[in-house]
DNA sequence: TCTGGGGTCCTTTTCCTT
DNA sequence: TCTGAAGGAAAAGGACCC
């Protein structure tokens, strides 16, 4: 009898794992992965290639304490954890907590290359695998020779082992009949480890976790839940259904319901088309839209230029262009405008970018500024469409200064 | 000294057309 | 010509995820 199987298969502390690979010396001391600014870089003596990675002396590393300026915490060691640093804290809280952690940069053309590879050796097992960032993916093993073995058990310690074996990365995997339940089931046995779970372990396996634990039920819809006195999958579960769209919505509502009873039809995709691409950027310091004004227009015309950039290298055009801004007192405002034709182009880019802006309110310090591009099309099939000239109003849309 | 960057998807609001 | 309903697209905001 072939059973539905999918496997959810997580790097274990992905980016640190990577990190130690290149700095052996590390391994058991705190450290913390930092949301990047230069500086970091400029103070790791990356550039000097006379010696190997793992020569350099543990004491030429950059310290938690030497840090100045923004950014968070992207990945943090076990060691560092002790401490009670952890992701998404701000690196100068993190700093007085554990003042002596090293401090990397987060590398992410590193990441991605181990991703490649643990990616490639999964597709050569499994090919029906779908990409979830970096250090996640979902596999299908239903129809793969020895995926129902043990309910995929045998497969999956197949997979560990060769990635284990060529990167020298450990991962978890779950095994379910659905996404769902597998993400779910991943999360069991951490680190490197595999957890099966079948339709009948719902009730003794799910039901007693919390809400949280549904992918998909954030700090928003938990605090909702919990204002109901729903705590656990369990309690969601029991809940009427007809209640739950009430309650939440037509959509959200018979989605709670399905996931607390492990209800999950969705595809393993194997690929996808991208929305939208963007750059964004938060400065050192707030900024004033009028005192600032040629600093604002400078990144302003960096961000249009990486996001055409990033449109050309990867063969797309897009239509509505976007601005995002985030205000000193953390408050978000965000204005697009769909151009007629679609653009890669930096320039047009820039100027329908202007165009958003200059409906958005500047009264507020900037803290951050970003640039959208959306409503994408591959760059050869865009050829196939009439073009229609840009009006004279969209080219006078300067609001900044091209430097 | 809080709080990155790059995404997706969904809901609500607004605006335009019929 | 005015008004209102209905529906779609675009715009804005938000939740969530890695």
């Amino acid at each position: 009898m072939t059973l539905r199987r999918i496997a959810h298969l997580d790097m274990d502390a992905f980016y640190a794992s990577v990190e130690l690979l290149r700095y052996p010396q590390l391994k058991g001391l705190p450290v913390v992965i930092g949301g990047g600014r230069r500086k970091i870089d400029e103070d790791l003596m990356l550039g000097d290639t006379s010696r190997a990675l793992h020569d350099i002396p543990v004491s030429e590393f950059p310290l938690l304490r030497d840090y100045t300026g923004r950014g968070v915490i992207t990945t943090a060691t076990y060691a560092a954890r002790q401490f009670g640093v952890g992701s998404a804290m701000g690196l100068m809280k993190a700093a007085k907590l554990c003042p002596q952690a090293v401090l990397l940069p987060v590398d992410f053309a590193q990441y991605r290359h181990y991703s490649q590879r643990f990616k490639s050796i999964i597709t050569d097992i499994a090919p029906l695998m779908e990409n979830r960032g970096v250090d996640e993916v979902y596999i299908d093993f239903t129809e793969v020779p020895g995926g129902q073995r043990e309910a995929g058990r045998v497969l999956a310690r197949l997979i560990q082992k060769a990635i284990f074996e060529d990167t020298g990365l450990t991962c978890s995997v779950g095994v379910a009949p659905n996404k769902l339940l597998a993400k779910m089931a991943s999360e069991f046995n951490k680190p490197n480890g595999i957890s099966i779970v079948m339709e009948e372990d719902l009730q003794p396996k799910v039901w007693p976790l919390a809400c949280r634990k549904i992918n998909g039920i954030g700090p928003k819809a938990d605090a909702k839940l919990k204002s109901h006195g729903i705590e656990t999958i369990g309690q969601l579960a029991a809940r009427n259904p007809a209640w739950l769209v009430q309650t939440f919505g037509n959509k959200t509502g018979a989605w709670l319901h399905d996931a607390a009873w492990g209800r999950d039809n969705r595809p393993v995709v194997t690929e996808s088309e991208p929305v939208s691409m963007s750059r964004e950027t938060t400065f050192d310091r707030d900024l004033d839209a009028v005192r600032d004004r040629a600093e604002l227009g400078a990144v302003f015309t960096r961000l249009c230029e990486q996001v055409a950039a990033d449109l050309q290298r990867k063969g797309y055009v897009g239509r509505t262009i976007g601005i995002k801004l985030r205000y000193a007192d953390f408050q978000i405002a965000t204005r697009d405008h769909s151009l007629t034709s679609y653009t890669a182009d930096a320039p047009a880019i820039r100027r329908a970018a202007g165009l958003s802006l200059k409906r958005a309110p500047l009264q507020k310090r900037l803290r951050l500024l970003g640039v959208r591009v959306g409503s994408l099309l591959r760059a050869e099939d865009a050829k196939l469409l009439p073009t229609e000239p840009e009006t004279a109003h969209d080219r006078n849309a300067l609001l900044f200064p091209d430097d």
